[in-house]
DNA sequence: TGTCAATGCAAGTAGTCACTTGCATCTATC
DNA sequence: GATAGATGCAAGTGACTACTTGCATTGACA
């Protein structure tokens, strides 16, 4: 079928996904990127006409991806909010710890490039965010979430603090303490948070 | 004396702090920084000598800036934790998000310009960590805040919390709420999550 | 065996980039 | 009024960019 073109195809979208990050959406060249694929130059633009193409090829990929992980999906949140919020946490700091280049120019780029980064958000962002506010909804109603507290804000403080502080760990710097204490700080500080009152 | 001189560079820096936050540090030609300034591209060579020598000009400059801004400076925290809290954090999260396009180029570019990153860190935002830390050890001696928490790491926390808000909200995605209401809720959950538990 | 699509290779095009050179002009100061 | 430093202008350099063209090679399949 078309398992050796997609071959070809797929290697340069792997050689774009990692250059890109690596080098920025402007900084990476075509040339570069063929290169890393083991691929003629040429080729690459037979594939996807001009580099816009292949980015926007890489940017579905990279949608793609980030379903496969199905981040949060594998459990509901019974019993333990804490225990599961930690869980949570790790999961999600380690696939943005693991992604830190490609997130990093992402980031820099999301004015210059509006479509990749609404395109980013609504596929890959959107439905983890959507399955946290579930299960904190589902815990609230188990009375371990207080009234009061917005659950839509409140998830997205939660990941913020995660993403805001993969990016200060990752910046080349050293802050005293090891990225598992930072993120066990942030789900102690989330769950006391939000959780209602000890003692009425 | 150097006045006029003087004049002129700072023309190019601030065009260059607008050009290279707005295009990118590799987008950001110096023919438009020029043309921004208002000079002939020429004498922005003869004053910087190179692109990496402006650039190295524009960083110590957004340095002192950020000495002048002097967040979280002028008042002890007294009394109401939560009410100190957000005051620094209104103020932050504004600053943060007076200078968006700049952060979000620095944040892609920091890793293929470390030295930037480090001195960025070293010079903008560890003062105000430190002194956002102080007042919190001042705080937990008033037993407003419960044992068993790192300062430091709390901290970064909570301005991680508003430097990932601060991106998420910009990034041209509407959540259903406001930056003011995120900020809120962001004070709300730390204060929650940081204070002693109300009845012993 | 012949055909066709995918790929490689060599070369080239037009545009842009950072940066330079040489010379004219202006302005302030002595 | 002479001198010197800062600036402008025109032109150019070499390197690099995205992208193209024409032709040869390969390999699968009919």
């Amino acid at each position: 079928m078309s398992a050796p073109a997609s071959s070809t195809r797929d290697r340069i979208i792997q050689a774009a996904i990692q250059t890109f990050a690596r080098d920025g959406l402007q900084g990476a060249t075509t040339r570069v990127i063929a290169q890393e694929a083991g691929v003629n130059e040429v080729t690459l633009f037979r594939h996807f006409q001009n580099k816009e193409g292949l980015l926007a090829a890489m940017m579905t990929e990279i949608v793609h991806k980030s379903h496969n992980r199905g981040l949060g999906e594998e459990v509901e949140w019974t019993g333990n909010l804490k225990k599961n919020l930690r869980r949570f946490a790790d999961e999600f700091y380690g696939s943005l710890a693991s992604d830190e280049a490609f997130i990093r120019t992402m980031v820099g780029e999301a004015k210059r490039h509006p479509e990749h980064a609404k395109k980013l958000i609504m596929d890959a962002v959107k439905p983890v965010r959507d399955r946290f506010i579930a299960n904190l909804e589902a815990a609230r109603k188990a009375g371990l979430v207080r009234r009061g507290i917005d659950l839509g804000i409140a998830t997205d403080a939660f990941t913020a603090m995660l993403f805001g502080g993969m990016l200060r760990m990752t910046a080349g710097f050293h802050w005293g303490y090891e990225s598992e204490q930072f993120v066990a700080t942030c789900v102690d500080i989330f769950a006391a948070g939000i959780s209602p009152a000890s003692k009425p």
